[in-house]
RNA sequence: GCUGAAAUAGCUCAGUCGGUAGAGCACUUCACUCGUAAUGAAGGGGUCGUGGGUUCGAGUCCCAUUUUCAGCUCCA
């Protein structure tokens, strides 16, 4: 057989041979660091048998999946090192994940003691160097072997398996394990790694099932690497906006308003009344018109949406039927009182598109163990938008909506950082959803042609959709690697139905117009979020909550200090001075900590010249510029929404 | 909601065996009137998240509760 090499080179051989038997025959230094091979571009076993021609790459940890086994590995390491210091364990499942690894117990918590014994039986058993062996056994046999290890979770998951299934199994010393790899050849490989936390998480991730305990860990392949990474996790904690928006005093929580009740602060009101009034502008600029709705209603109306049998328990309800005449909830969406200004007169199909928006505060009695910062909150507010179609304008519509979401997130400067899904409905899980399969295959048909017309690289998941639609979300991660919804685009045939919504066409018939709901750029606070941590608290100058600080040099220039900063707040700069009578040296590092992206010092000079000394967060010393020169240099970088992105000096230093 | 951890001055944190509550920064006042990342001195500031309990005595031990953090689950 020819096996072709990653680098276009062919070995032949006259028999068949393990992965691992080849890599030994490229050479032995490859063979001690292999992973796993990838034969036919499908990721393999170093133990797997080539028996026909292919093309193999040896994969070490360097490569992804390389990366991938080496952690798998590290996790059956841990497993053993779990049965060695607390037989009494189960063992359930321990996968690779993206920066690392996790292996789930059935036990009593772990404490941070616990790991680092555990991390000290790892080291002992890599160590032993025990070779990983793989076995098979039917079925049945796998189950009763598994009995008689008293390893109740994992008969669960081989009986979970086809009837003619063959299972696998690694070996390593006197540990087995229910796997199907890949494995090193050897624990003696693993060089770098280091548990990191543990938690409670449900078996097989299902909340009625019991609590198991998650060991986190994860593996490199050089220690350095592993030191690296340990930093990095380090650093991204500066820029946490649940630490740094309260540093930044953007805003704060406090105990008696309750969870999930953020108080935006001066500052961070003002960066999202910045954001509001450029939205809604901008929103009026593409068609829309403003509603301004209720922020609680009846019971009744959310008898009508159907909320009130299914989402009773995400709201908050004020009042007791069994007590009260009346019943109110707040309301956790717009969606039904937009529905009712549409309503509210007859529509021609020459009225339609309508596109409505609504920069809307809306509640969600959130579980508490949910809440976090100001990503998961229990009030929020968004830039709701609901556009009334006729079918025939829903596709140009739902491009609109893409259009206007893309522009909002390039203006942001986060363009770059989402991804976008399609959320599509489950087939395998009709009763979650409205409408039969052939009206959900098309509308998802509908916006995938969309999505590809405007070469926007996009991905598909089932079961994500809204029980009336599919829809796109846009994602973003968090410092953590964590993902959120930024943006949705929702596209539903079905609503105006039960909202009885109608317009009339050409020929005089009622007919049933499509909804497109949307956000613009989703909820404020959230983005407000997102954006603390995009530039660890250096915003664009357009969304700065202060923008220039002057700085006397003494008290002595203070008159002129306060003509230059009225000055600029009549042209709409957001100014303040320092006052204080500290030195210079002072003011300036002050400023620099607040992230204010110019200061202007003024002193003698600058009184005398009538001129101001620019520094600035992007450049440095900018050098002295009249005062009208300045203004319009930030003013043009605050009407284009400018993105700058030179770095300080002062910055590359630290 | 579940598992675990935590809560001490505005912030970051120390507080030993249960024995009168501490630092730095910040704040206030005074002096200095300063030229590009920390001027000096003095001063004020605490029911140790909250409520119970054990004890002669609780920041410290126990219980409950609230909030925060990590993770799980959830997010029509």
């Amino acid at each position: 057989m020819k096996i072709t090499l990653k680098d276009g080179s062919v070995k032949e051989y006259a028999s068949a041979m393990s992965v691992y038997e080849i890599a030994q025959d490229i050479s032995e230094g490859l063979a001690r660091v292999a992973c796993c091979g990838e034969v036919d571009g499908k990721v393999v076993d170093l133990r797997d048998i080539v028996d026909k021609d292919c093309s193999l790459s040896i994969l070490t940890a360097n490569d992804k999946e390389g990366l991938k086994t080496l952690r798998h590995t590290t996790a059956h390491v841990l497993a053993e090192a779990v049965k060695r210091v607390f037989p009494d364990a189960k063992l359930t499942i321990g996968p690779s994940i993206d920066n690392g690894f996790y292996y789930d117990f059935d036990h009593a918590p772990f404490s941070r003691e616990d790991l680092d014994k555990l991390e000290a039986e790892m080291k002992k058993i890599i160590k032993e160097g025990a070779k990983l062996e793989r076995f098979t056994l039917p079925r049945e046999e796998a189950i009763k072997f598994m009995e008689e290890k008293n390893e109740p979770y994992k008969v669960e998951l081989i009986r979970d398996l086809p009837e003619d299934a063959v299972i696998s199994f690694y070996s390593q010393g006197d540990f087995v394990d229910l796997c199907a790899g890949p494995h090193l050849m050897s624990t003696k490989n693993i060089k770098a790694y280091k548990l990191t936390s543990s938690s409670g998480a449900y078996w097989r991730g299902n909340s009625d099932n019991a609590m198991l305990q998650r060991i986190y860990g994860t593996a490199f392949n050089k220690k350095e690497e592993l030191a690296e990474y340990l930093e990095y996790l380090e650093n991204i904690k500066l820029r946490d906006h649940n630490k740094l928006g309260r540093e930044m005093e953007l805003f704060t929580t406090v105990d008696v308003i309750g969870q999930g009740l953020p108080l935006l602060m001066p500052k961070g009101a003002k960066m999202i009344q910045t954001m509001q009034r450029w939205i809604e502008d901008e929103e009026e600029k593409r068609g829309y018109v403003r509603t301004k709705t209720p922020l609680m209603a009846k019971s009744d109306l959310y008898k009508i949406s159907g909320h009130w049998d299914h989402y009773k328990e995400g709201m908050f309800v004020l009042g007791d039927e069994e007590v009260d005449k009346e019943v109110f909830a707040l309301r956790p969406m717009t969606c039904p009182f937009q529905y009712y200004v549409y309503k509210a007169s007859q529509k021609s199909y020459r009225d339609l598109p309508i596109r409505y928006g609504e920069t809307s505060t809306l509640f969600r009695n959130e579980d508490s163990g949910e809440m976090h910062g100001l990503t998961r909150v229990r009030q929020f507010t968004i830039s709701e938008g609901h556009l009334i179609v006729r079918p025939d304008q829903m596709v140009e519509e739902f491009k609109g909506c893409l259009a206007l979401a893309k522009y909002c997130l390039d203006t942001l400067g986060v363009g770059e950082d989402v991804t976008y899904r399609l959320s599509k409905w489950d087939p395998n899980n009709k009763e979650k959803y409205i409408g039969t399969a052939e009206v959900w295959e098309e509308t998802q048909g509908h916006i995938r042609r969309v999505l590809q017309e405007l070469e926007i690289p996009f991905y598909e998941e089932e079961g994500e959709a809204a029980f009336y639609g599919p829809k796109v979300d846009i994602q973003a991660k968090n410092v953590y690697g964590k993902e959120d919804t930024m943006i949705t685009i929702q596209w539903d045939a079905i609503l105006a139905e039960q909202f009885d919504m109608y317009y009339i066409d050409q020929n005089g018939e009622k007919v049933r117009p499509y909804i497109i709901h949307r956000t613009s750029m989703g909820c404020y606070e959230r983005t407000l979020a997102w954006l603390i941590e995009k530039y660890a608290g250096k915003f664009p100058t357009w969304l700065c909550p202060e923008q220039v600080r002057v700085l006397p040099i003494s008290e002595k220039y203070e008159a002129y200090a306060v003509e230059v900063e009225k000055k600029l707040k009549e042209n709409g700069i957001l100014a303040t001075t320092d006052h204080r009578s500290e030195k210079i040296g002072f003011k300036i590092r002050e400023t620099r900590m607040a992230k204010v992206p110019y200061m202007l010092v003024v002193g003698q000079q600058e009184e005398e010249a009538g001129l101001v000394s620019v520094r600035s967060r992007f450049a440095g010393d900018e050098g002295q510029k009249t005062l009208d020169e300045f203004i319009d240099q930030i003013c043009k970088e605050i009407r284009t929404k400018e993105i700058r992105k030179e770095i300080a000096v002062e910055d590359q230093k630290k």
